[in-house]
DNA sequence: TCTGGGGTCCTAGGACCC
DNA sequence: TCTGGGGTCCTAGGACCC
């Protein structure tokens, strides 16, 4: 059996976690900008905001409601995230940590009956030793699992836990479970499958395997099958090396000058090498990427993009920000609003598998050593510290987060103070 | 003023190879 | 008169996830 642990609405549960005033009381994180509702407790869905709503349009509503809306603090949810998989691991060797708040658990042939006990241990031990609501469904396949799990918290809100141990719980699970809400449907295989009178989980479980692989392809028949209780998807116990890195943001402000795009991406630049390092890659092609806003229709639009391979694989900050900024200059125009930039690193080796250039004159152990120092200053110093000049200090073009949390967990003058 | 960011996998079709 | 068979690699596009 395979035991998929969601954590219950999690950044606002992070949120929650360090104002208890707020336990009961509706509350939103907002995305990057403050632009649009990423998360909401369930005081907050009760209310009817919606998943995806822009911030402005609901301030009123928000207003008049009393709730309290939190830009996102990913340092927060990440640090929180590491302790909620610390503790499932603990419980559970063959682990899969798939997201930032959940975790398959592979409970191989744990007996049915120890499987309930098993199940409401792991959500008093996460409640206990982080304070975060877990739900947990248990299944013999990881997208029975996540079913089960949303069974779990649709019809078992109170005990956040439900098992699929007989073909019988199975069948009534996949009968109150919209097609849509099935993990692999998406909206256009939903409305695909509507339209095929396929309402349900458990009519999609009875589609011919061919029309499935011909209008699903093989993703769809190995989704099929697992609802049909056959395996068909490993478990990952290992996250396997990233194959592309990205790092993109939409500016604060709209921004028209190359030189403030400079600053942007070569931040950018910065936190993807850092990323390339940190699973110890190198990249041999950077993408870059500039584009206007696409909702402001009274702009002239613009997108381009373009790739600069590398001639000799590389996880330099320095060397990338050099053939990033040349990629700048090819496709930067002026005289648009620029809303967004980015930067993508493709082909991606290990670091001790970087294919040496004949003509190559960079000293590249002095490189990585220079590299190393400036991480570990920075891991102790924070993020930033050290960096290069182009990224600039004034950063007018920065994200927005007006209603900030503190870093309660990563940064020690953000420590709560209790007194008593 | 105002619509997130970062990923994965699969398929079809074309170019090219022997 | 007649035009193989078996591959690889690349790109673009489409689907999905949190």
């Amino acid at each position: 059996m395979i035991a998929l642990v969601d954590c219950n609405n999690f950044y606002a549960s992070c949120e929650r976690l360090f104002q208890p005033s707020l336990r009961g009381k509706p509350i939103v994180v907002l995305s990057n900008n403050d632009r649009c509702v990423i998360a909401r407790s369930d005081e907050a869905k009760q209310l009817g905001i919606a998943m995806g709503e822009r911030a402005h349009l609901i301030e009123q509503t928000m207003k008049e409601k009393g709730v309290t809306a939190f830009s996102s603090n990913y340092n927060l949810y990440g640090s929180l995230s590491d302790r909620v998989m610390r503790t499932l691991a603990s419980q559970c060797p063959t682990m899969e940590v798939y997201s930032i708040d959940e975790a398959f658990l592979y409970l191989g042939d744990l007996p049915i009956s120890d499987l309930w006990q098993y199940g409401y241990r792991l959500r008093a031990l996460v409640l206990q030793n982080i304070g975060i609501p877990v739900s947990v469904g248990v299944a013999p396949t990881k997208t029975l699992a996540k079913l089960a799990n949303r069974y779990a918290k649709k019809f078992k809100k109170e005990i956040g836990l439900h098992i699929l141990d007989t073909p019988e719980k199975v069948d009534h699970a996949l009968k109150v479970t919209a097609v849509g809400d099935v993990w692999g449907i998406g909206r256009q295989y939903a409305a695909l499958l509507e339209k095929h009178d396929v309402h349900t989980a458990y009519e999609l479980s009875k589609v011919p395997d061919e029309w499935i692989r011909k209008n699903m392809s093989v993703v769809g028949q190995r989704l099929v099958n697992e609802l049909r209780g056959i395996p068909c998807i490993d478990m990952e116990l290992e996250p396997p090396a990233k194959k592309g890195i990205c790092s993109s943001r939409s500016f604060g402000v709209l921004v028209t000058s190359k030189v403030e795009i400079a600053e942007a991406l070569t931040t950018y630049i910065s936190t993807a090498a850092l990323k390339l390092r940190r699973q110890g890659s190198c990249t041999k092609l950077i993408n870059v990427f500039v584009q206007t806003n696409q909702f402001r229709t009274q702009d002239k639009q613009y997108y381009r993009s373009v790739n600069v391979p590398l001639p000799v694989a590389s996880s330099s900050t320095r060397e990338l920000i050099h053939y990033g900024m040349l990629a700048l200059d090819l496709i930067f125009k002026p005289g648009y609003n620029y809303h967004k930039c980015g930067v993508m690193l493709t082909e991606i080796v290990p670091d001790d598998q970087v294919q040496f250039g004949m003509f190559d004159e960079l000293n590249r152990e002095k490189e990585a050593k220079l590299m190393a120092a400036m991480d570990g200053i920075n891991q102790v110093m924070g993020r930033g510290k050290v960096r290069f000049a182009v990224q600039g200090h004034k950063q007018r073009w920065k994200l927005r987060a007006e209603m900030l949390s503190q870093c309660y967990t990563t940064r020690l003058s953000d420590v709560l103070v209790v007194q008593c």
